[in-house]
DNA sequence: TATTATTGTATCGTGTACGATTTAATCTTA
DNA sequence: TAAGATTAAATCGTACACGATACAATAATA
């Protein structure tokens, strides 16, 4: 039990330190551009599907509209993307990509994966990270 | 390359979300004492060793005084530690547990074990995915 | 159809995060 | 030892993150 104490204690650092790292590395790249770290994970879900309400990209980056609406206001102001009333449901907000951001989108990318090639990290590696992350976050929602 | 930024934006999210979830199931436990998960993780760090600076606090949390000071002075306001301006050198502040978090540590992780047993999470599996954190937060690290 | 329940956003309050600046104490070194 | 450099905290501004609440539009139903 005090090692089951010990290694969580390692587990909770290992993912609030990496994940800040993460943070920070990507936030190097994307000032250039005027894009934090979230704002960027947002892009990422519009050029997959745009056209979205604000409901569904919540769902898709797990966020709630107290951070959404702010940013989405902040990344709008900014001409990443346009805010409109649904007009078939005036309940409904749906973003719009701007062209501004079609426009970055492969400089924004090319410069992600230029750093990240550059941390040497092996592909087989990443893909094993991936899965055991996903499995522990299957294991955290299962409790919910 | 297509490919590997496929695989470079589910990593993205894949820590994301689940630093996320974790920091939801610790909230979850951790408000009953009312601590919130950054609080924990620095009551880890002072269980671990007592009496440090807030310099020594930010290199083993990795955050600066722009986080940390106004979260020690929410922590002393709720009882759990205490600040002294050292007496040696009066640039440092000397961060002091008290008796509540002295008092609380073994409910504390008691209630957090109990969580994180009911996660059913794999010993292995965990060693594992700590394993390659650790391996990735090195390889991001070196590059700056 | 008038009432009630539900739904989708917005807003608010609290608490991180972080870079930049400020301030006070200590250290260097000429 | 006095001027300048360095160091440790605090402070400030911006940007998430989230629970709670508010509010307007739509849906459900009596």
């Amino acid at each position: 039990m005090k090692d089951f104490l010990t290694l969580e204690k390692q587990l909770c650092f290992a993912i609030y330190q990496t994940s800040s790292e993460f943070t920070k590395l990507y936030t190097s790249v994307l000032q250039t551009f005027g894009l934090t770290y979230p704002q960027y994970l947002l892009l990422l879900a519009l050029w997959e599907k745009d056209e979205v309400t604000v409901k569904e990209l919540g769902q898709t980056l797990n966020l709630g509209t107290g951070t959404l609406t702010p940013m989405l206001t902040r990344m709008e102001a900014n001409g990443w993307l346009r805010k409109e009333r649904s007009k078939t449901d005036e309940r409904n907000v749906l973003i719009f990509l701007q062209d501004k951001a079609r426009k970055e989108k492969q400089a924004i990318t090319n410069k992600i994966a230029e750093e990240i090639l550059d941390c040497h990290i092996e592909i087989e590696e990443y893909i094993q990270l991936m899965r055991g992350l996903k499995g522990l976050q299957e294991k955290l929602k299962g409790r919910t």
